[in-house]
RNA sequence: GGAGAGGUCGCCUAGUGGACUAUGGCGCCGCACUGGAAAUGCGGUUCGGGGCAACCCGUCGAGGGUUCGAAUCCCUCCCUCUCCGCCA
């Protein structure tokens, strides 16, 4: 259950392209329609026998009833028959079950198409949709402003990658936290946690107050059914970490435990739309990455993010994911942090989405564009697998609702494009404005 | 973790092997009455699968079992409540 039988019947050439742009097995599609016919058919034959048994079974009743004995000759013919028919159903059955599952099971493995407009191909085929800020340079003048750019002759100076910065000004200790649990665990130290504190603190914030978000504070251990809702099952599973001996998840994303808050839940007209945001550290084994960003925290186990969860009509979720990408770009904007927003090809967007839009950042000490925010609609896809719906009217039938997400925003990311971006000459780091009051400092500077 | 009590349709609730085709109430929807409403009356109202349809099948926390037949009996698990233990 995830693209959904009837749309599988009504135009399989659709879900086929789909399959083939997001570099899946197209021919899922035909072994689901398949399977899917073999078990209706199955289904007819088992109803029908089933339907004969409990006539047979309630006959029986009323011939006791009418007078004949239970363990009478008459009473006995028509239970041999009831058990006949019973023994011809338990072979049915489960041969049902099996079908059954293996339906499940491809359609699972189906992905949500992308919508018709997204770029079909890899990497290359994103589309940088806008810039906002200046794209500074690592090399910089002595005497400029903060983020003036190098503009001939004076004197220079060079900016350094996050990590040096961090390091010097102890604010990020990535050794030791490699000691206490492993490599891409950073420690946040200091200013450098107090900072983790403020972002998260003034993101919340702005969404609870500005931006009409309810929060959720949920658990960071999700269940199997929570994460086969989301899709992080089958697609992202081995980028999870397990607890095995209880059969849990850590979250890699809040967007899992918060979407499934209203899972198999059916809402009512006047609770659209649901607008949540979630703070929670997200832990992902980044596994296929290895020796990949391993310097800094540009790529880790364990980070911090806020994230925007929508539930909404399926005829607004196109202009929610305008309306909530622009909520994690007013963020940067605010940290005045250079970045692009692009859409992203059908090969690049993963296997639930239907349309995505990334936020890049760009860290003038690495030189490179940081991804900070992932912004997406689901449309009914994600709804389907964890039986989300709403009644447009009161006593209406029930359909599905669409889901959208959005990091707003994640923290590692954004700290090191903070740290490169506000660096000074002197080693220090200026704080961004709209965190001063958070932080209680101007200024990060080295303590003497 | 131990002992006990429970989990039935949005909510409350009846139901201890065949008349359950799951009861009744609240809420909700429609109709009638009304200037409009309240109150009242009548009808409808779990969710899902199949079928053009009449209708059929499943669904009483989940999964197994016993039986011709299970909401009802048995087993395992999950959850809630009470008490005990442990504990930030």
């Amino acid at each position: 259950m995830s693209v959904g039988l009837q749309r599988l019947r009504e135009e399989p050439d659709a879900i086929r392209k789909g399959a083939i742009d997001k570099r899946e097995d197209p021919a899922l599609v035909d072994a689901a329609l398949a399977a899917d016919a073999r078990r209706r058919e199955l289904q007819g034959e088992a109803d029908g026998l089933r339907a004969e048994r409990n006539t047979a079974s309630k006959s029986i009743g009323e011939t006791i009833k009418g007078g004949a004995k239970p363990d009478g000759p008459e009473v006995a013919a028509l239970r041999a028959r009831s058990t006949e028919i019973g023994a011809r159903l338990a072979a049915l059955e489960a041969e049902l079950a099996t079908i059954e599952a293996q339906v499940e099971d491809l359609l699972l493995r189906i992905p949500n198409p992308a919508e018709p407009d997204v770029p079909v191909g890899g990497e290359e085929a994103n589309v940088t949709i806008r810039t906002w800020g200046e794209q500074l340079g690592r090399v910089q003048p002595v005497d400029g402003e903060v983020g003036a750019d190098a503009r001939g002759g004076g004197e220079t100076w060079e900016r350094k990658p996050h990590w040096d910065v961090a390091e010097a000004l102890d604010i990020i200790d990535l050794p030791r936290g490699a000691k206490i649990t492993g490599s891409g665990f950073p420690v946040y130290k200091g200013a450098g946690a107090a900072l983790q504190r403020a972002l998260i603190s003034w993101f919340l914030d702005v969404h609870t107050r500005e931006n009409g978000f309810t929060e959720i504070w949920p658990p960071v251990l999700i269940n199997q059914a929570s994460a086969r809702g989301t899709g992080q099952i089958p697609d992202k599973e081995d980028q999870m970490y397990v607890v095995t001996r209880d059969d849990l998840y850590l979250v890699p994303t809040a967007e899992v435990p918060v979407t499934n808050l209203h899972r198999d839940e059916i809402l009512e007209p006047a609770t659209l739309p649901i607008h949540y945001v979630a703070y929670t550290p997200c832990f992902r084994r980044e596994a296929g990455a290895a020796g990949k960003d391993t310097r800094g925290i540009l790529r880790v186990h364990q980070f911090d993010k806020v994230e925007m969860v929508l539930l909404e009509r399926p005829e607004v979720s196109q202009q929610a994911l305008e309306w909530m990408t622009g909520r994690a770009e007013d963020l940067l904007q605010r940290l005045g942090l250079a970045y692009r927003v692009l859409l992203m090809s059908t090969g690049e967007m993963g296997f639930v989405q239907s349309r995505k839009y990334d936020l890049e950042v760009w860290a003038p000490g690495v030189e490179r564009w940081l991804e900070v925010s992932s912004c997406s609609n689901f449309g009914d896809y994600q709804a389907r697998r964890m039986a989300i719906r709403y009644r447009a009217e009161k006593g209406g039938k029930a359909e599905l609702v669409h889901t959208l997400n959005g990091s707003g925003l994640a923290l590692a990311r954004t700290v090191a494009a903070i740290i490169e971006t506000y660096q000074q000459p002197d080693g220090s780091i200026l704080v961004p404005e709209v965190l001063g009051p958070y932080l209680g400092l101007e200024r990060i500077e080295a303590r003497t």
